[in-house]
DNA sequence: GAGCTCATTGCGCACTTGTCCAACAGCCGG
DNA sequence: CCGGCTGTTGGACAAGTGCGCAATGAGCTC
């Protein structure tokens, strides 16, 4: 394969995980699945990462990073709390596929195993409480929403995304996407005191 | 190793595999390992199963299913919705500690590439809910609780608990135990329009 | 006590895994 | 034009994986 700078390399090998993940899942990806899908040698992986640990490490960060980017500039783009909420539900529901979530399912079984993965599985779970967090105290301060504890109510309703979007993807038959969406913007407008459909407009179709 | 009876040794490769499982995790559990565990050989483990899928599916199921069986036992000596409620959260929170949710979570990332374990996975989880949404259903005929759609709100507080139990056990340090139980505890009182403290006297210490 | 069934053995097979490393090749400074 | 740096190769390596199968022998039936 022709040369190419550390830089760009590293971040082919990354590219090529994640494709990879993506099809196979975390979990199954090996050294020499990366190698083969950008077509180079198993060896060449070594060369930029310690261990394949990092390797899916860096790949998750990528993923997950990248959606975090995404949501975060889509709630950045508007103006008042429920329109950064109503955002946030929005992209969550576009970006975050079946396919994409079982790396999040992988990534937290394989936690437990796998030290890197772990640390950067964990970092990226609290960012995104926090865009919800942040998100809230502001509404809260501004008046437009009620909310005892901030944090709280972010983690409440990050769970019950990820507890609900873990039927869908583990099982494939036991609730719908569309279902979970409907079932978490009415709860999240429950416990933050707003007024039923204030964030039904972004129930996926 | 001495002969046994086909119902005996296949129960004690079962609980073997769950030993093992419950140590490395379901995953990580190998054909030699539940041997080794049993003082076997591993040739005896296929002579019982067909595949390793299946020991797996099965060890799982008598974790879950022991743990379901006593939270149905404890639920049916309450009479009233509200207790049964109570002892729900209780022996939820007695029995299923951070090792044996690390079961479950396993099990879910699995299920993509383990037909036999994705089985029963979900029927597990199905039993689960439905143990939660009969429940409610009979507090809602007896007035005792309110609820438009008990179905609805069994999965909203069982996936509202697995996310929670979730960020627990994946990443060691973001929440604890106790905090879980409480606001599981409280959005549940919120969903059934039950007061305030109805079912705190269940919260673990 | 003979015969036979079948639980159990122990190893082999084919294959995969992550990691390592000697050798190679292309580029850059001299 | 040449020497050395370094990205890259490709295979070796040991340790694993699930699974299959001929051989064994304990315990049952007759």
């Amino acid at each position: 394969m022709a040369r190419m700078s550390p830089g760009d390399r590293r971040q082919a090998i990354v590219d090529a995980a994640l494709k990879v993940a993506l099809r196979k899942g975390l979990a199954a990806t090996t050294v020499r699945d990366v190698a083969t899908e950008m077509g180079t040698s198993s060896g060449l992986i070594h060369h930029y990462f310690d261990s394949m640990d990092e390797v899916l490490a860096a790949a998750f960060e990528q993923a997950a990073g990248n959606d975090l980017a995404i949501t975060t500039a889509a709630m950045a783009a508007e103006l008042v709390a429920v329109g950064k909420l109503r955002a946030f539900f929005r992209t969550y529901a576009s970006t975050d596929q079946d396919w994409a979530f079982q790396l999040w399912l992988d990534a937290w079984a394989e936690a437990s195993r796998r030290p890197a993965l772990r640390r950067t599985s964990q970092r990226l779970n609290v960012a995104w409480q926090q865009l919800l967090a942040t998100t809230i105290h502001n509404g809260v301060a501004d008046g437009s929403l009620e909310s005892p504890d901030p944090d709280a109510a972010a983690w409440r309703i990050i769970s019950l995304l990820d507890g609900l979007s873990l039927q869908v993807v583990a099982h494939r038959s036991t609730l719908d996407r569309a279902t979970v969406f409907n079932w978490v913007t009415r709860t999240t407008e429950v416990e933050l005191a707003l007024p039923t459909g204030a964030l039904t407009a972004s129930v996926p179709v």
